[in-house]
DNA sequence: CTAATATGTCAAATATATTTTACATTTATA
DNA sequence: TATAAATGTAAAATATATTTGACATATTAG
């Protein structure tokens, strides 16, 4: 799943590190998160989309699976 | 995080064991997420939300931490 | 240019989510 | 009432997310 938290903490001038104390998990996490390295859980990606005011489906794009 | 799932699954008239089968996961898992044993991962919050035609801010309710 | 700040990355450990198999209990239906 | 369908639950295994500590490179500021 693609994310635009790149883009947005960009936009709300915060460092990895900053992104990362307000929504108390660490720099590394935030990094590998916005470099797809894996999804953030439910609760951090609440977290970070409060942080930085952009609605949980606009910041993460989903994409339903096609065939199966 | 509580959520709204069993009564949206309710409305859509589906049992555990369908919106599993739509949602690519067992019925278990389902059935701890209804109960609150644990929070879906963000993938699996998306599809339920996609499939029970709720917002996913609505379906799952998330309160931001209060003190710290 | 040089120091400070920000970002990328890695390995090992821990935490959390999901599956599988299995069985018990509750609710709906013939 | 009897049977089927739906739900609750549990332990062990596997998958995924997060932390910790560390180091390297890139970018910004003095």
């Amino acid at each position: 799943m693609k994310n635009n938290i790149h883009e947005q903490r960009k936009q709300m001038k915060l460092s990895q590190a900053e992104l990362a104390d307000l929504t108390q998990v660490t720099r590394q996490t935030i990094n590998a998160i916005e470099n797809n390295k894996y999804d953030p859980s439910l609760d951090l990606a609440f977290s970070i989309a409060h942080i930085l005011k952009t609605p949980i489906e606009k910041l993460f794009i989903w994409e339903e699976p096609q065939n199966d």
